[in-house]
RNA sequence: GGAGAGGUGGCCGAGAGGCUGAAGGCAACCGCCUGCUAAGCGGUUUUCGUCGAAAGGCGAACGUGAGUUCGAAUCUCACCCUCUCCGCCA
């Protein structure tokens, strides 16, 4: 959420990062309703002070026993006036707050103007694109060849769009969230926190999935709570409503989390096979900081997800979202994007983002910036260290050999109960 | 699921229609005092909104929402949450 103090003193800064953005909303209303909601609020507000004034003559009278009767009719008049203006002012505070929700982030200055994800410019590469003796099979085929995924199990169970492990891909997915967590606490000075998978509505609009983004969230019936479409939701949310004690800042989490999601908007992209699924495991790194640091932040967050890829060695670029990419709540994203060979294609694997102050002022989350001092929004980052699912994509497509069989990679092998290696299954 | 108790400031805890943003205690901070420390004495310390250059003024908040009343932390109703006991259960 942007602050209202912005909107109204900065309209046109805001109306650029729209455009930008390639948005539009009507903002003139939006100016309009908001001048007249002030103007009820200072009228409620004096009438609410005049009443307070007569009504402690009244208790002064009534404790003295003499008659208050004039008062009581002065005051009664001042209150039926109250309710007609408090109920219009209620009525706007509602439009103008779900009005504001809507509003995107403002972009970072450094993030390039572009319409698609065509146009995100990249940063940075790390390794090469693997040479392969053969034409190199695509992930699905491999994973159906060694047996270690199942996706007609999957959508028998449940519906399509879901799949199952088993075997040694089910260990593959448990040694590569141990391995993401180990890294993250024992050497990147992440929290581990292990956090409900279902949240309630004030949570998902606190990071920004409510209310625009309800189609593509699971909800449960009859209750307010929905599956996490990744546990920066629930991480996030931790704090709450809070206010942080400077000292605690920067506060690092990392949580493994199943993430579920309609893909409402997806269909018939990325149908076969592990890319796009309705449930997918991931682990996020999150932090909490201090304003003047987050972008410092957001490039360490940046490296901490990378070091993933390069200890599995595992050829990646970094792309800085451009302005038409850019989630709803970030002001700036990098992806960074694995090297499938299967697919000939990069394919994002994770999303390090920096909300700035945006997420933190729609879940109250501030700290005091020093004694004495009105406390302030915090800027909350995230990042994806990694998608599981995808980094198993990347694996066997960038290990595998003529065979179809498939090595795992070195720094895996501590987690993999002695397994090195995947190899075809006869059926 | 059944029965009961309860939700008040950073924490503990009083208040049971008006002078209560809230006694008292703890904690923190600032003075004073004191070989050091401890103790003691005095003072300060919630958040949001609004107006203001600022000082400050005003409005709001005692789980949430609605109601009664001139006036609600205090009364009424609904909801949420926590705890205890019983049942069930990983």
């Amino acid at each position: 959420m942007l602050d209202i103090k912005i909107l109204r003193e900065n309209r046109k800064l805001v109306e650029e990062a729209l455009a930008k953005r390639g948005s539009s909303l009507p903002l003139k209303n939006f100016y309009e309703k908001d001048e007249q909601r002030l103007d009820l609020l200072r009228k409620v507000e004096d009438l609410k002070h005049k009443r307070n004034m007569i009504s402690k003559d009244i208790g002064v009278k009534k404790a003295q026993s003499e008659d208050a009767s004039v008062l009581l009719q002065e005051v009664k008049s001042i209150g039926l006036e109250i309710d007609e203006y408090h109920k219009t002012l209620g009525v706007l505070e509602e439009e103008l707050n779900s009005f504001v929700l809507t509003i995107p982030n403002i972009p970072h200055s450094s993030v390039v103007y572009g319409r698609t994800s065509e146009d995100n410019p990249v940063v940075k590469t790390w390794g090469q694109k693997k040479e392969f003796s053969f034409t190199p099979y695509v992930h699905d085929e491999l994973a159906l060849s060694l047996d270690i995924i199942d996706f007609e199990k999957g959508a028998k169970i449940a519906t399509s769009g879901f799949s199952l492990s088993r075997g040694p891909g089910a260990l593959l997915e448990r040694a590569l969230i141990n391995f993401f967590l180990d890294v993250h606490t024992k050497e990147q000075g992440y929290t581990e926190v292990c956090i409900p998978f279902m949240v309630n509505g004030a949570s998902m609009t606190g990071t920004g999935q409510l209310p625009k983004f309800k189609e593509d969230l699971f909800k449960i019936e009859g209750e307010d709570l929905y599956l996490i479409p990744t546990s920066e939701v629930p991480v996030t949310n931790i704090h709450a409503q809070e206010i942080l004690e400077k000292a605690s800042l920067p506060r690092y989490y990392t949580a493994y989390s199943p993430c579920f999601r309609k893909e409402a908007g997806s269909y018939g992209k990325d149908t076969k096979g592990l890319i796009r699924q309705h449930q997918f495991n991931k682990v996020e790194i999150v932090k909490l900081v201090e304003p003047q640091s987050s972008y410092d932040e957001l490039e360490s967050l940046l490296l901490d997800a990378e070091v993933l890829l390069q200890r599995l060695g595992l050829h990646y670029r970094v792309v800085n979202l451009c302005s038409g990419d850019l989630g709803f709540s970030a002001a700036k994203t990098y992806d960074i994007e694995v090297w499938l060979p299967g697919q000939n294609e990069y394919r994002e694997i994770s999303s390090c983002s920096n909300f700035e102050d945006f997420q933190a002022r729609r879940a109250g989350i501030k700290y005091r910036p020093s004694k004495g001092e009105k406390p302030a929004f915090v800027h909350t980052l995230n990042g994806s260290g990694l998608a599981v699912g995808r980094t198993i994509v990347a694996i066997l497509e960038n290990y595998q050999q003529d065979d179809q069989s498939v090595v795992i990679p070195d720094a895996l092998r501590p987690y993999m109960n002695g397994v090195t290696l995947l190899k075809p299954v006869q059926k």
